[in-house]
DNA sequence: CTGAAAGCGCTAACAA
DNA sequence: TTGTTAGCGCTTTCAG
């Protein structure tokens, strides 16, 4: 079937194009009789506008895109729906855009500013070196949540909404600490990695300095470059790997939920008992973590929330041009059975 | 900053806009002494081309997109890599596009095939009746891959790739009876649900009737219409009403793996051992089934293949302009841990 | 090798 | 209330 076009159903009804125009866009100025007929013959053709003309003629749409690095990252996924439903609650229309990690983020954002002429984005994910030069430049409002940044470079001075890694990991090493444990082992995403993973790491050291315990490599498992960071293979082996080395631990620090659950089964083969005979605490605080056996003590992060102050942030910029603010959200411990108090020998 | 278009760049550079479009495109028949000095003003002035006049111009692209609805299952989310490795490697670009569930997916298909002058496109998931007279008009080839349909339709008649779900639970529940099972309980999905549910169900029912036992329906958990069906809050419910309800059953099929995750909770909770107590059988076979406690019993799903074939066949129906095929995948049973015989009483 | 000019399908002035 | 027309930013003939 050729493409139909707004011509030919001008041509069919008899009127000019700019009135099936009217029609299809519910455009004041138009008899409701015309209204009616056109859009027969619309719904009888089964025509669908082109938007890569709409949009090309458009001066400004009413889009706001969610621009996803990681889309099979289960953390982001949960907050797809709650981004579609906050921003329709604003009266925007909304927009999923996945960047693959060959892609640059920036780029990819221009791309679809240009041809979607949104309104306005929100970078999910990810991990950006001074972005704002270049975001700045585009011109729109934005706000970049939970997109990481290295140990090397300063939080950008841009609407930011997530949590700070490092405190975060200082906070579950340190209670552990408070738990009665000292000898902690973690399992961690990739050696490489400078941003998310190294974060907890420094915060996992500073927990430790801090109580005057020494850091020991030996205790930390880091993920095999060949392996997801976050995924229950690298819980298994890093658990694994550790279990085999031969090294005491009384607490193990997960670095998310999913690592947790290889790390159960690991020390479930080898006949270690959670928590009886090793504390294990995730981080994340997924629907998952409350229907493990024990149930996952865990970090929670404030998804909800973050949510919100994303799409709120936006709004101000929207609205009012405001000035670029940060949201850092704490996590908030979640005290299921996986960790116990151990006791003074 | 105003938008910058190829006219500015060709004013910059004191050419025609059409040398800009060659040289940034790579085409040929421009020096390469023009097109470097192009280039440069390009990358110094962040030029990024509008794709929307650029689609609306070009008459075909290159681009297969991969229409997903339901981007928040788990089950395809694991195939979106896939797929993009696959047709890329066939010299197609990638495209992803999520629809949600107010959508209608043809029309989306159909907006985007026209905007982006797609190739051809994968359809993932969702539940479609009749779709192939919508489709077919489209005039672009197309597969279906784990697209659902209800009892009450045929299976369509068009490109498809999948697995059957009334034979595969079949298959499922015809093992556990196998395995010395009788009294076997099941959670599934919405009552309301004519598609999956309904068909793995019906599987569930023929299987026992070949053996000759009575189907009680006080054995079955549908989910609640407000949790979500395949998830491990579904399973923890269900297995909860289940077990208070004071049936007796030997074994358990959940129509998801992580329904699973919630029905081990239940069951642990209520001091019922799997598998000794009670064996557990999952569907999919997701990556996290490996690393259950006990290591989870499934039915998997070949997803590799399935991805494999679904772009094998849209590339014959590209080349060849093929007739339409259909492949339907068995499931094969991991047997690990969860389900054990029970021995005759 | 390069530039001018004609649209792609649509929306939005502007006329009628 | 309607129709005519001028582009949106780009690719692609077609001349030079």
């Amino acid at each position: 079937m050729a493409q139909l076009t707004i011509k030919d159903i001008a041509k069919i009804c008899n009127v000019g194009v700019s009135t099936v125009s009217r029609a299809i866009n519910n455009e004041p100025g138009i008899s409701d009789k015309t209204k009616e007929r056109i859009m027969q013959v619309v719904q009888e053709f089964h025509y669908i506008p082109n938007n890569s003309a709409r949009n090309l003629k458009m001066v400004e749409s009413n889009t706001i895109a969610l621009i996803v690095t990681g889309i099979d990252n289960i953390f982001f996924q949960s907050m797809f729906g709650q981004f579609e439903v906050e921003l329709r609650k604003m009266g925007y229309d909304f927009l999923l855009h996945a960047v693959s990690w060959r892609e640059d983020v920036v780029t990819v954002a221009t791309e679809l500013m240009k041809e979607k002429r949104l309104k306005g984005m929100i970078l999910l994910g990810g991990q950006m070196e001074r972005p704002e030069e270049r975001l700045d430049a585009l011109g729109i409002p934005y706000v970049l949540c939970t997109v990481a940044h290295s140990a090397d470079y300063p939080m950008p001075n841009c609407p930011w909404v997530g949590i700070d890694d490092e405190l975060e990991g200082y906070h579950t090493v340190k209670y552990l600490i408070r738990m009665g444990h000292r000898d902690i082992a973690l399992v961690a995403g990739q050696e490489a990695d400078n941003a998310v993973s190294a974060q907890r790491l420094a915060g996992y050291k500073r927990a430790l300095q801090e109580a005057g315990i020494p850091f020991r490599p030996e205790l930390v498992a880091f993920a095999n470059p060949d392996v997801t960071d976050f995924s229950p293979e690298n819980g298994y082996l890093g658990a694994k790997k550790l279990i085999a080395s031969g090294v005491k631990f009384s607490a193990m620090f997960c670095m998310s939920d999913l690592i947790t659950v290889g790390a159960y089964k690991a020390l479930d083969e080898a006949g270690i008992r959670v928590p009886q005979d090793c504390s294990v605490i995730g981080f994340d605080g997924i629907e998952l973590s409350k229907y493990m056996c024990p149930g996952l003590t865990t970090m929670h992060q404030p998804i909800e929330e973050m949510v919100k102050s994303s799409v709120e942030l936006l709004m101000q910029a929207l609205d009012a041009g405001e000035k670029p603010k940060q949201k850092i959200y704490q996590a908030t411990l979640i005290e299921r059975d996986s960790v116990t108090k151990r006791e003074e020998s």
